[in-house]
DNA sequence: ACATTGTTCAAACGGCTGTTTGAAACGGAT
DNA sequence: ATCCGTTTCAAACAGCCGTTTGAACAATGT
């Protein structure tokens, strides 16, 4: 039972640093100190492969930083957002530098049908539970449409951090590193929960 | 001086859909019409080939929609961040759905040597409009890092529904197309005038 | 002891890839 | 018409890829 995390192990670095069609077979199995026929014998496919280290990946950036539970506080719903915020800041900017960020930009930017599974399994629980408390954040006034609004909002901005970490770079100082994560989520979640209690806007000034 | 514009066109194309190292050779000079030997005779190198198409599409996305002069109502600094954020919501969106944008998001997620280049060129003078917008907008009371913060947020919201399409459209209804443009600018829109508007937030209970 | 099952391995198999080649076709200048 | 540089083309090349094969090996149950 070995092999089968050895190569779970080295497909997710290899996978990470060249991509799907760029990580090899051979690559993985020496790094993984296996033989070529392994990834075939215990996952059928490269391609099953990759979808096992995706969720991999996911499932494990996630069990080592749990989404905080969030029923300590009730009745504190812009609470629980910054508490929320903060989680998600900080796993987005961690897993920026380490395999799995990279791994799963990847497999946004380049869909395969291993997001499918993913979508349903790791994101969507996430993504509701956002959503359930942006609408008590709101009082239960926003409808589907702007519930989905405002926590897509709030995703993008945590997000761009990683998926447009590499322009964000090549665009001269200031520049935000995990070492921000903090001072980033207060920033999202002040604007989330300014977003979410000003009133509906006249026109500015 | 056909063939080379037709590979240019027909790369793009391919490029877009599958990806630098899936698109081939062969695919993109059969859809040219051209002969296989023509990419090395043209552009030296399948990565020539894609450097060109790169600065090639960036280009023409600038020029098909030009950002918005703002010189026209110089004392209404939110008034001309709605505009900027409409102009570039609708630029986004229509860009995920033409090649332009896919090819963009991939970029991202895999940096080539292009993309500096890509970055000072194109990114960056859109990227210091939307600075100046902002620190406007502000009264000019934030410093470059909450300029930063700002843009960045801005942006994020916006790019979300481009370089996370792949993954919001497998999370259920409801969806946004190119057709809610204007819904979503508008939300961004709102969302940060009233982070800019909204005084400093007392720390979270 | 044997047979069975699950696992590992070296070697080879097709197939698709980017690239090269050398000849053929073209087009303007002499 | 002849030449020469440029461009196109069919064909082949060399290499790497994922996958398969069939034999060796280890572990387990009978």
């Amino acid at each position: 039972m070995s092999t089968r995390e050895d190569i779970l192990n080295a497909a997710l670095g290899v996978f990470a640093e060249h991509g799907f069609e760029r990580g090899t077979v051979r690559d993985i199995c020496e790094q993984a100190g296996v033989n070529v026929a392994s990834v075939n014998y215990h996952f059928c496919d490269k391609a099953s492969l990759y979808t096992e280290v995706l969720q991999h990946a996911y499932r494990s950036a996630g069990t080592r930083e749990p989404m905080p539970v969030l029923d300590a506080a009730p009745d504190d719903p812009c609470g629980q957002l910054r508490l929320w915020i903060h989680w998600y800041v900080r796993r987005v900017l961690a897993s920026g530098e380490t395999t799995v960020g990279r791994l799963m930009a990847r497999e946004m930017a380049n869909p395969s049908p291993a997001l499918d599974a993913l979508a349903s399994r790791a994101v969507q629980p996430v993504f509701d539970e956002l959503g359930r408390i942006v609408l008590a954040a709101s009082h239960g006034r926003l409808d589907a449409r702007g519930v989905r609004l405002h926590s897509t909002s709030i995703i993008g901005q945590c997000l761009v951090y990683r998926s447009g970490a590499a322009m964000l770079e090549r665009l001269g100082p200031p520049h935000f590193g995990p070492e921000d994560a903090d001072a980033i989520a207060t920033h999202v979640a002040d604007t989330a929960i300014a977003a979410l209690t000003t009133p509906n806007e006249a026109p500015a000034s």
